[in-house]
DNA sequence: GCCAACGTTGGC
DNA sequence: GCCAACGTTGGC
């Protein structure tokens, strides 16, 4: 059963403009064990919403595909790089990634805030105060409803 | 730039 | 194994 996530990015590290010229993408540099447990629960195929954060607007803003399950983070193998980890070797990998790719940006970005003032939404870990995790799950119908919301504009 | 929330580290 | 200190995230 393929499911639905949720990716955060800030637009100055990595946005989805920049995703669009590299068609695919790996999930590199994430350093939060259950942020790295979605990933391996993540299956072909499966969407996720592509959203921006740490901007004067955080939103959603486009649709990812993921198309390579869960492999070894090599960048935490690279010394000289920023996601260096020396605990992760590739015999023992601690950290994980997957491909993603791009789809399509949604219509209309669904900012944060109106996310926030939907409360068919209020379960959404991205809506928890304090809630920090850089790969998510969204519910099927969470899905749907951030969707339809981006049908409009805010 | 501030600061609350949270994960991680490390001393004990 | 507890928990204080510290660093990071990310909305505001």
């Amino acid at each position: 059963m393929s499911r639905y996530w949720l990716f955060k990015s800030e637009p100055d590290a990595y946005s989805f403009e920049q995703l669009r010229k590299d068609g695919t993408t790996p999930w590199s540099g994430v350093r939060n064990f259950q942020a790295r447990n979605n990933m391996m629960e993540m299956q072909l195929g499966d969407l996720g919403f592509f959203y921006h954060s740490s901007i004067a607007e955080p939103a959603a803003v486009g649709i990812v595909r993921v198309v390579k399950t869960a492999y070894p983070d090599f960048t935490a193998f690279e010394k000289s790089g920023e996601y260096y980890d020396p605990r992760s070797t590739p015999e023992k990998p601690k950290w994980m990634m997957v491909d993603v790719e791009y789809v399509e940006p949604l219509e209309h970005p669904v900012t944060l805030a109106r996310m926030r003032a939907e409360p068919r939404l209020v379960a959404m870990p991205l809506l928890k105060r304090g809630q920090r995790l850089s790969v998510q799950p969204v519910m099927p119908h969470e899905w749907k409803i951030v969707l339809e919301l981006s049908k409009t504009p805010a």
